[in-house]
DNA sequence: GGCGTTGTTGGGGA
DNA sequence: TTCCCCAACAACGC
């Protein structure tokens, strides 16, 4: 369920709350829900917190590192010693309820802290893996939306032959890297551009359009902390963001867009749900 | 019981 | 080989 904002506000409050602790037991209620030993890291400090596409990455003072992709369900909740989420901040009031039916692994942190992995789905996952590894996990990933590196020429160059529907090239992580269902939405219908366009149909201007506003969407997902609906994405203090309240697409079928007055669309494009207006997306 | 769900991956066909 | 489509992963709410 987390898209790039919501990845990126769990990620910078961890870096917050993480560096200097040391991870000194892990839980694993899942099997599944974890990759590799625990052994290798239980013990080990907790050096910095990133974040790259939509992985974070817990780096470690031994050396290793622990990666996880929340996918579409997963949370993490940290807990300090004195039942306080997210560090300090008063508490959602189900902080007594975890670990709940929906944790799948436990680190019990220094001084009695404890973050919980949640994933009602089990799709998501947490790994140790070496720097090695990670060069590997990152190697195809193309920048992230973001990122200073994404400019127009890139894009341009990355899409010249790709004649699936733009709203799939820009999800495509080969493409970039953090633009969701949400927020891709959102930005085809600031632009005005159709998602089933082929990717190569669209001139250069309108790519430099798309680009801006899937920049500007991401930015105030980031500002808002992130999308919530249905409860499913809470940041590590348990508590929703707040782009769900400005959607301009996704979650509207039926309601006026804001360009043109017209009715939103849903329709499925590759799958997915996919939200537009077929007046002024062209 | 059926359908839909905010993410990614791999198989298979063209 | 590359591109593209789609099923699968699994659990929940409507």
């Amino acid at each position: 369920m987390p898209e790039l904002p919501e990845v990126e506000t769990i990620t910078a409050k961890l870096r917050q709350i993480l560096p200097h602790q040391k991870i000194t037991q892990i839980k694993v209620l899942k099997d599944k829900s974890f990759g590799g030993d625990v052994d290798h890291i239980i013990g080990s400090k907790i050096t910095d917190v990133s974040r790259r596409a939509k992985i974070i990455r817990f780096h470690l003072d031994n050396g290793l590192s622990l990666l996880t992709h929340l996918k579409m369900t997963g949370q993490l909740i940290y807990v300090d010693q004195d039942r306080r989420m997210g560090g300090g901040h008063p508490s959602a009031d189900w902080v007594n309820d975890l670990p709940s039916k929906h944790t799948r692994i436990v680190y019990d942190l220094t001084g009695g802290a404890r973050l919980f992995f949640n994933d009602q789905r089990i799709f998501g996952w947490m790994k140790v893996m070496t720097a090695e590894q990670i060069e590997n996990q990152f190697a195809q990933l193309g920048p992230d939306i973001n990122s200073p590196d994404l400019n127009l020429d890139y894009l341009v160059a990355a899409l010249v032959r790709r004649r699936i529907p733009i709203k799939q090239a820009m999800m495509d992580n080969k493409v970039v890297c953090g633009l969701g269902n949400i927020y891709v939405c959102d930005a085809l219908n600031l632009s005005q551009i159709s998602p089933f366009r082929p990717a190569n149909s669209l001139s250069e201007h309108e790519l430099k359009t798309l680009l801006a506003n899937s920049q500007q969407v991401i930015a105030r997902g980031i500002e808002l902390g992130g999308t919530t609906f249905d409860g499913k994405y809470v940041g590590v203090d348990g508590f929703a963001g707040g782009y769900q309240k400005e959607v301009v697409a996704y979650g509207r079928a039926g309601e006026k867009c804001y360009n043109c007055g017209s009715l939103i669309s849903k329709e499925k494009l590759g799958g997915r749900g996919t939200y537009y207006c077929p007046n002024c997306q062209r």
